[in-house]
Formats: C-alpha cells, sequence, structure tokens
DNA sequence: AAAAAATAACGTATATTTACGTCAAAAATA
DNA sequence: TATTTTTGACGTAAATATACGTTATTTTTT
C-alpha cells in the first residue's frame, strides 16, 4: 500500500464508508445501544458493561466521537456521554439514500433477469466454482 | 492484542457489526452502486471504473461476497457478480431496527435533559476540553 | 495447437485497528 | 493536605485491512 486512495472516490461515497466504519465493531454497537439506555453516560459505567479494558472502550468512544455519534461533556472529574441524535438523523437518510439506490436498480441486472434463467446456483452447476 | 473479543458480544452486535464493516470502505460503495446500475457487472469492467487495480477490486468484490452482498456465477472465463436483494433487504431491517432503538430511547439521556440545562457546548465552557 | 483474454490465488509491503498496561493530571473525598 | 477516583494521553504488540504485482488456470480466439 502506497497511499491511501480513499479520497479518489466521491465525497459522498468517502462520508457513507466512515459512518459506516464507526459502526463497523461490536464493542461500538454495544455502547450506542447502552447510550440509548441510560442517563448515566460515564466512561466508567461502560467499560464495567463491556468485556473490555476501561482504555478500549475509551478507544471506541474516541472513534464514535470523532464520527460524529456521540458527544461527550466534562463536568468535574467526570465525562458524560450521549448520543448525537443529528448523527443518527444523518445515518438514517444516507442509509435509506443507499438502500434506494441498490434495490431500485437491482432488477436490472443479469443475474436477477428471468429473461435469462439460467445464471444462478438453481440452475448454473458452476455457480460458487473455486477457479483451481 | 491477544485475542479478538468480538465473539464476547451479542450475534445481533456482531451481525451488525460485519454487515456494516462490508459497507466500511468508499470502493465497495462504489461497487455496489455501480452493481446497482448496470448489467454487465465483470471485475475487468469494474477495475476499469475504479481508480484500483484489478486485484485489489477483486480483494474488495471477495469481502462484499464473504458478506453475502454481492453473489458471483461464472460463465466460461468470465465471472458476473451481483447484488443480492436479500442481504440488501437484511440491512435495511437490521439498520431500521437499530436506529429505532437509538433514537426512542435518546432523550433519556443527561446530555439531551433540558431539565439540567448546564451540560453542553453552548452552555459548558468545558465542552469538548482535553484533559491535558 | 498456440496465443490471447479473463480471473482467482498467492505473496508481500505498508497502514490501520484492536486491545491493553502504564502514567500523569484534575477533581472529589477523607 | 493526602488519598482516592476518574479520565485522557502515550506506548506497544498483535491482528487485520489495503493495495498491488506475479503466477497459474481456464476459456476463448486465432
Amino acid at each position: 500500500m502506497v497511499s491511501s486512495k480513499k479520497e479518489l472516490f466521491t465525497v459522498e461515497q468517502q462520508g457513507a464508508a466512515e459512518l459506516f466504519k464507526a459502526l463497523a465493531h461490536p464493542a461500538r454497537i454495544a455502547i450506542l445501544e447502552y447510550l440509548a439506555t441510560t442517563r448515566d453516560c460515564i466512561t466508567g459505567d461502560i467499560s464495567e458493561i463491556l468485556p473490555l479494558a476501561r482504555t478500549t472502550v475509551n478507544q471506541h468512544l474516541s472513534a464514535l466521537k470523532s464520527a460524529g455519534f456521540i458527544q461527550g461533556s466534562i463536568s468535574g472529574a467526570k465525562t458524560y456521554y450521549c448520543i448525537d441524535p443529528t448523527k443518527v438523523e444523518k445515518l438514517k437518510s444516507m442509509t435509506n439514500n443507499l438502500l434506494r439506490e441498490l434495490s431500485d436498480a437491482n432488477p436490472h441486472c443479469l443475474c436477477n433477469d428471468s429473461s435469462k434463467p439460467i445464471s444462478h446456483e438453481d440452475s448454473d452447476p458452476l455457480y460458487g466454482k473455486q477457479l483451481p
């Protein structure tokens, strides 16, 4: 790998990928779910819930914060974290856009075209065969 | 990192994370979008569209295939890839579940509770401050 | 039968993610 | 004031992802 190459795609594609990447670990899903169900959202609490060390949880929290999914507000020694509803809305609209794109155009694909019946595992004996 | 730890979360959380992970790179988003708009979905075509080498594109295709987002059917020397609409539906329902979870419960959080006004960047001068 | 076309497999190098321990600093408490 | 609590910063090691060139194999074309 010489460079990252991600910047060669559209900003929409990059944005979508970043959003999904933030959710691409079960710990971060769990953190968001926990934050959604409690008022007492401090780091210590979360690391007691999750099967991970506190520093690891903190790392996941940072990732979620960088992606904009959560906000943190310091109150004394404690830091309160909570979900940013704006970002959740953005995830919703962005996912809906992508899903619409993917499902609308799909019937055009050869594999799902009923006028070309010999193309899937049901009918094609070579489906899924590895080239040796 | 000793072990992966991902297996310590619920299967739902793992499944969601895997699905999102498959979409966590702009190239894979671009591939899905391209597959949605064309009938001629063979590897060579896609690598001419994307700013990546053919082998790299193939790698991303494998990732999407492993995740179940695309199917491939070999016809002669060419391999035709297409989106699996079932998986797209699964992404939709799973995302909707998560979004419902996250938006429903959010008002309970302290940070978004109007009865505790001093907690966000507008009112809290310490918001976002790094502990040095 | 030989050459060309197309693809997956393999190997490799670099970058990033994941997981955690240790440490220092700020605030609360004794 | 000293101790405890809480947190983020830093360093590190292993795992995984990304990007690509090379190679072998199959099919098509010549």
